[in-house]
DNA sequence: GTATAATGATTTGTGTACTACCTATAATGA
DNA sequence: TCATTATAGGTAGTACACAAATCATTATAC
């Protein structure tokens, strides 16, 4: 049964990227990117640093997303006058429309993932999954402190 | 809500991800490595399209994937003597007892997820994934058959 | 019986996740 | 002040997902 459900949810997870994925080619993005545009829409301008606190993944990444989005003028970096380790990330008009337009689709593709499913069953089941997500997060820093001490 | 829930299926098989590769780390394995290792395991003997039967995956990185195993002598390929086209796949010795190692641990991990979450509730968790799962799946099907039709 | 299509597998190219390392700048402390 | 340490951002390398092209082999169509 465990071993189901984590079946399941890297299933879903696959799915709603390849989904996505797909939407988005219409608009020359990739998921990765939307969801950096995104993130940086509802702050307006954001340091990388900072967009890593919003996106849970890691600078190389984010950095190279972030190259490709700037080669395409859908973003602009521009350093910082007091700190000059610091690039502030701003969208440009076109990614700022581009992102609306691109919202409204995916919304209805989420709303689309929970048809059929009453109100009451849906908030039940996000309540557990939001357990789930917490003793995931648990396990990993346990698995993690135990790696950095096998280290030493 | 609903994209609350995109969110979590995300970042969950992100954090599941994280974990497993973590643990493996220690049998020098990868997450992806060890899933195409435990499915020629229940099988004994598969060629790479049966492989791919069981694990929706692509062919081009399940290739990949068996060639870094075979590198590393975790599989036997061999050509079918009737029909050449085929790659028959094997575990050695040594990749046998490593599955079963990882076997353990990996229960215990899915076991962890589902900590304090009642019997009933994870059933009916897991009742509502599947339905998710399946409206997920008629919705990338639809947008793969509007995607074709655009093409043409 | 040969040309053509279909099939199994691999290769190549792009994008992303992650690790390790590097550079520039800022902050700290002796 | 100057050396050390911390921080922001980036590069390089490995692995995987996916798409497209390629190659060898087999099946078929005429």
């Amino acid at each position: 049964m465990n071993d189901k459900i984590c079946e399941t949810i890297n299933k879903s997870a696959l799915l709603h990227k390849r989904l996505m994925n797909k939407i988005l080619e219409r608009f020359s993005l990739t998921y990765a990117q939307y969801q950096v545009l995104k993130t940086i829409k509802t702050h307006s301008s954001l340091t990388a640093k900072e967009i890593l606190v919003y996106m849970d993944t890691d600078k190389a990444t984010l950095s190279g997303v972030l190259s490709r989005l700037e080669r395409q003028n859908l973003v602009i970096r521009t350093k910082d006058p007091e700190d000059k380790r610091l690039m502030h990330i701003q969208l440009t008009e076109r990614s700022n429309m581009l992102c609306d337009q691109v919202a409204q689709v995916e919304t209805t593709c989420a709303d689309a993932l929970t048809e059929n499913i009453k109100g009451r069953e849906l908030k039940n089941f996000f309540s557990v999954f939001e357990r789930i997500l917490e003793n995931q997060q648990n396990k990993l820093e346990e698995e993690s402190k135990r790696t950095k001490e096998a280290k030493e």
